[in-house]
DNA sequence: ACCTGAACACCGTTCAAGT
DNA sequence: ACCTGAACACCGTTCAAGT
């Protein structure tokens, strides 16, 4: 029962650990460089040795989706408006996302139903249940937020990936056409943390004006 | 110079019709059934024939997404008002996903900047160019719509899929918290024709109501 | 008991040989 | 000239052998 010393190099090789050297290697390498492979030597260990802590590849997919969800800030701030908690989470989403610009394609394609994404709905849901505001209200409101803010960050993760990789002299669209290269330009704005505020208050400006919620 | 009759049994092997071939495997077996080597044991040929008309798997998935982007209604209708534009993109956009829920991932992956993401939205813009609607309002105003309606795809494809496989006894949030189920439910609801229709009311709310457009 | 190398059935892609 | 099989460097995963 007593735990010994243990000897070991990798004393702390978890289910968790085995996701974080994964998002270690999408963040710094990308994501075509994520595989079992590639996470067991970042570890220094066997591949085989993962299979221990993490079934499948699916699985370390989404626990790494897991780990960035959990950067999301969801926490319940007694008293808030329930418009201001959107907005905390969409700027708190997007913080995340530049920090993890290639990992985020793997939170854009984690099934939607099932963990950890569902649990990151329900921690939102929590969120609100408190603001006086029923199930189906949230439901409502939630999906029109929740499919704007993932195509927005998807948009978004991919102008920052793009615009890291500009030192590369000519963009693959420079052989568009004018017009194209001129509304390219236009869409890339996303950027800027106020394209978000100003996309997320038209948004915001619609829940109110259908009257589904109070604005 | 003149053109012999072709004893070839695939006398119309190109570019597109591999890509054709591709889209074909992906609605019928799934997005991992494809790979180079599934298509070309489609198409009856050598793997390395494929090459001929396709440099390699991300062109082939990309013209996959063409394919289905060419399947939106984004003609021009004279005297149509904005919003009504909109509104057909996004119920055309809707049945393309559910004759292509396996496919839909590859047009949410696909880069947005580039081709035929990018010709896709110039369409659009071309649509909205003969109401007055000059290029900066429209960056602002599609920008949201089309966030929105990636976002909500997603989710739409997803729902489909999982609706599809519901034969298959319990569903794998089964083993989930009750309010997560109902929350799981209530989301799900994603797959009629209303629940669009009510979302995207919303966001064109929110775009009368913040100014950017005549409501 | 724990760890892992070899092996298997796949990939995308290159290269050289087939017709 | 056109087509393609063999080969290479990868995958995820199974299985049996190593300690």
């Amino acid at each position: 029962m007593s735990r010994p010393g243990r000897p070991r190099v990798h004393t702390h090789l978890s289910r968790e650990s085995v996701a974080r050297a994964g998002l270690e290697i999408v963040d710094r390498v990308g994501l075509e460089a994520l595989s079992l492979r590639s996470v067991a030597a970042e570890l220094g260990v066997g591949t085989m040795t993962l299979y221990a802590h993490t079934p499948d590849r699916q699985t370390l997919e989404r626990d790494i989706v897991g780990l960035l969800l959990d950067e999301v800030d969801v926490r319940e701030i007694p008293g808030e408006r329930w418009d201001d908690s959107i907005r905390r989470v969409a700027f708190s989403l997007r913080e995340m996302t530049l920090r993890h610009p290639h990992a985020f394609a793997l939170v854009a394609a984690a099934p939607v139903f099932e963990s950890p994404v569902l649990e990151y709905a329900a921690r939102i849901r929590q969120l609100h249940a408190r603001q006086d505001i029923d199930g189906e209200t949230f439901v409502a409101m939630w999906s029109v937020c929740d499919a704007f803010l993932t195509g927005f960050m998807v948009m978004l993760a991919q102008s920052a990936i793009r615009s890291r990789e500009m030192t590369a002299a000519a963009s693959a669209s420079a052989t568009a056409p004018g017009h194209e290269q001129e509304l390219a330009r236009g869409l890339a704005d996303v950027l800027s943390k106020d394209a978000l505020r100003r996309d997320l208050e038209v948004v915001l400006a619609g829940l109110g004006a259908s009257g589904l919620v109070d604005s």
